[in-house]
RNA sequence: GCUGAAGUAGCUCAGCGGUAGAGCAGCGGUUUCGUAAACCGCAGGUCGUGGGUUCAAAUCCCACCUUCAGCUCCA
């Protein structure tokens, strides 16, 4: 009988032969309800699956990230079973699943309705109230290709010619997709989904081939979660930091220029506020801040390499008979700053930060709000140290990394990419470069992720995501690496102590990213109710009646006194309508100032969102939004 | 750039061949009020831009611009 070893080193017997999930029935029926699928020595395999020798076994649900996938794909199947019932013309391409979901691509003449879709969402559930086991079968080439030559689906047919390794379909019902697997046990088993749209998009992802269909899902094995998931996805859409944006007045777009924003005075105070924030920890940190022209010829793209990579993306114009192009990044040209002098070992290292605009053309169609814009305000930094300092620098700068992300509660995760084929610079100075990324984010006890051979040509780098409030991941900092391309396309030397010029390492690095960016995310993440030092107003005061508005000046002139951005509401107008309005601008705190205020020489405190808070005396008020404030609480 | 959808007042939207509409915001007045919308009135649009069809176009057709959902790209 075989011996199996579970995740927590335990041993149960198996009965030979016998397929994986009597093993989870044995540990327990919860577990054997739940399981969708099984990792049998690392390799996931479905359930079903005959255990005949010794071996270690890790069940999946929904709560792996790898059940959640098997889930999705075999719910892709599904979609696609449903759709050949309602379409039998429709041919099938690829239907993965993916990191929030599955979608398929399919090609059918006709253009699929929100109303074809609630369609085949009906017919999707049919098919899992019959329950059909997903079956695998292993076929040989030629009959796979017979299969789907005679079932009419060209695409399957070019997959099935393009592979070498065993071909197995999987059969759920009257429906037979090609498929490497594994599956879910039954249809059954999918229970809660909602069909999210359809886009356009390529056969295999090239503009050359025909486009197809591609229809999105999501599916849940419990009715809450997908719940859940769908007002996740409403309430997203009530965050859209452009529609927060227009309305709390922070920014605006126009036709006039696509792909950047027109910052308005509010807007503009988060930016300051944000810029006064990281020029802070950076002088901490002893950086020198430097800028560089944002107009320069040609030639310096030439010798840093990208005119022959990017200048699809660069803004080129011609000046006189000069041709020049608005900077699309701010590395070379720091380099002409470390250059303007000789540089000794003990200069080292250098920090070079620099808050420059930066012009890139992306195409047309990749613009998006503040998330994907031509102009973009990075916070950017180029630190130059000599090869024994990459573990320090490294290490500072993921203490930054943190506290900076930490300061908005986001969560942060790092994933380390490695080199890659065809990289350049000396291996045993990228080996080194390696372990130091390593050991510095393993001496901040940080759990990350490797991208094997994900690195730049000119070094490894760490990314560093983050999750906001939603739960959605967005990619912000980088920390990157050079051995090549400043170094040595720009020459770059520093003389050693033992009197030998030596080529520096150069560190690129952001850490909001790009400002525009950086508060589209924060608009979204906070639904537009910033923390008090971020708020472009941050108390508002509300006479009562206009008798009052004297003792309203009097509050709000205290509050600017201290430094804190107030504003007087002294329209002619009820308490609740003002309070309507400032809840509703999404204000940390109003005063309401009436009689008893008055005579006491106090205020009545109004916290966004929560509502009444008393009366404090002013003072009181103004020490403690004063310590918010600092502490950027 | 490609596919699809959309662009009407500052905002949200109705109108879809017969002289442009609502709510909110704005402005003027009345009201002087205690924790999420007082009342009355006024003003505001070459219906994204340019062509075309028609006696007549916001409405139908074509091109372009922009936006959105994706695809693609991300030295």
């Amino acid at each position: 009988m075989p011996k199996v070893t579970l995740p927590n080193k335990s041993i149960i017997e198996a009965e030979a032969s016998a397929p994986a999930i009597e093993v989870a029935k044995k540990i327990s029926r919860s577990l054997a309800e739940d399981a969708l699928a099984v990792k049998i020595n690392g390799k996931i395999s479905d359930l079903n699956t005959p255990i005949t020798s010794d071996c270690e076994l890790q069940f999946l649900t929904f709560d792996d990230p790898e059940g959640k996938e098997v889930y999705w794909h075999s719910s892709s199947h599904l979609m696609a079973h449903a759709i050949q019932a309602l379409h039998p013309e429709a041919k099938f391409g690829v239907g993965p699943a993916i990191e929030d979901g599955f979608y398929y691509d399919i090609d059918i003449d006709k253009t699929l309705t929100p109303a074809d879709l609630e369609a085949i969402e009906k017919k999707m559930h049919e098919i899992s109230d019959q329950n059909a086991s997903f079956e695998r079968k292993v076929v040989k080439k030629e009959d796979a290709l017979k299969f789907f030559s005679a079932k009419k689906d060209p695409y399957k047919v070019e997959i099935i010619s393009a592979l070498d390794e065993t071909i197995t379909v999987y059969s759920e019902g009257d429906f037979t997709d090609l498929c490497r697997g594994p599956h879910v046990p039954s249809a059954g088993k999918l229970k809660y989904f909602k069909l999210l749209g359809t886009s356009g998009a390529y056969w295999r992802g090239d503009s050359k081939n025909k486009m197809l269909q591609r229809v999105y899902g999501v599916s849940f094995p419990k009715k809450k979660m997908l719940e859940e998931h769908l007002k996740m996805l409403e309430e997203a859409k009530l965050r859209d930091h452009r529609k927060l944006g227009r309305e709390l007045e922070l920014f605006v777009f126009h036709d006039i220029a696509p792909g950047a924003p027109f910052w308005l005075p509010k807007g503009m105070i988060i930016f300051r506020e944000l810029e006064k924030f990281i020029r802070e920890e950076l002088d901490r940190l002893n950086y020198d801040e430097i800028s560089t022209p944002m107009l320069v010829k040609k030639d310096l793209w030439e010798q840093s390499g990208h005119w022959g990579h990017y200048q699809e993306n660069m803004f080129i114009l011609k000046v006189e008979e000069d041709i020049y192009s608005l900077k699309p990044m701010n590395c070379p040209e720091s380099t002409y700053v470390y250059r303007h002098k000789v540089r000794s070992y003990r200069d080292l290292p250098l920090r070079y930060s620099e808050i420059g605009r930066l012009h890139r053309n992306e195409i047309s169609g990749a613009l998006g709000g503040m998330f994907r814009v031509r102009q973009i305000t990075m916070d950017d930094a180029h630190i130059y140290c000599r090869p024994d300092q990459i573990l320090p620098e490294i290490n500072d700068l993921i203490g930054l990394v943190r506290r900076v992300y930490g300061l908005f509660n986001f969560e942060v995760s790092f994933k380390l990419s490695t080199k890659p084929e065809g990289a350049m610079g000396d291996p045993k100075l990228w080996e080194e470069a390696e372990k130091s990324l390593r050991q510095a984010l393993e001496n901040n006890g940080i759990k990350y992720g490797v991208k094997e051979k994900d690195g730049a040509f000119y070094g490894p780098k760490i990314d560093i995501q983050i999750k906001d409030a939603l739960g959605r991941e967005w990619q912000v900092a980088t920390i990157q690496l050079d051995f090549v391309m400043l170094p040595e396309r720009f020459d770059l030397t520093y003389i050693d102590a033992d009197g030998q010029a030596k080529r520096p390492v150069a560190i690129h690095r952001a850490i909001f990213g790009s400002f525009e960016r950086f508060v589209g995310i924060l608009t979204e993440h906070f639904a537009g109710a910033f923390p008090a030092w971020l708020s472009p107003v941050q108390t508002a005061v509300l006479p009562i009646t206009d008798s009052f508005n004297d003792y309203a000046k009097s509050v709000v002139d205290a509050l600017k006194t201290g430094k804190i951005r107030a504003e007087l509401d002294d329209r002619n107008e009820k308490v609740g309508y003002k309070i309507r309005e400032w809840e509703t601008k999404k204000v940390p705190y109003m005063l309401i100032v009436g009689q008893k205020e008055k005579d006491s020489g106090t205020v009545s405190v109004r916290k966004h969102h929560e509502g009444d808070k008393g009366s404090v005396s002013l003072s009181e008020f103004v020490e403690r939004i004063k310590k918010e404030i600092t502490e950027k609480k």
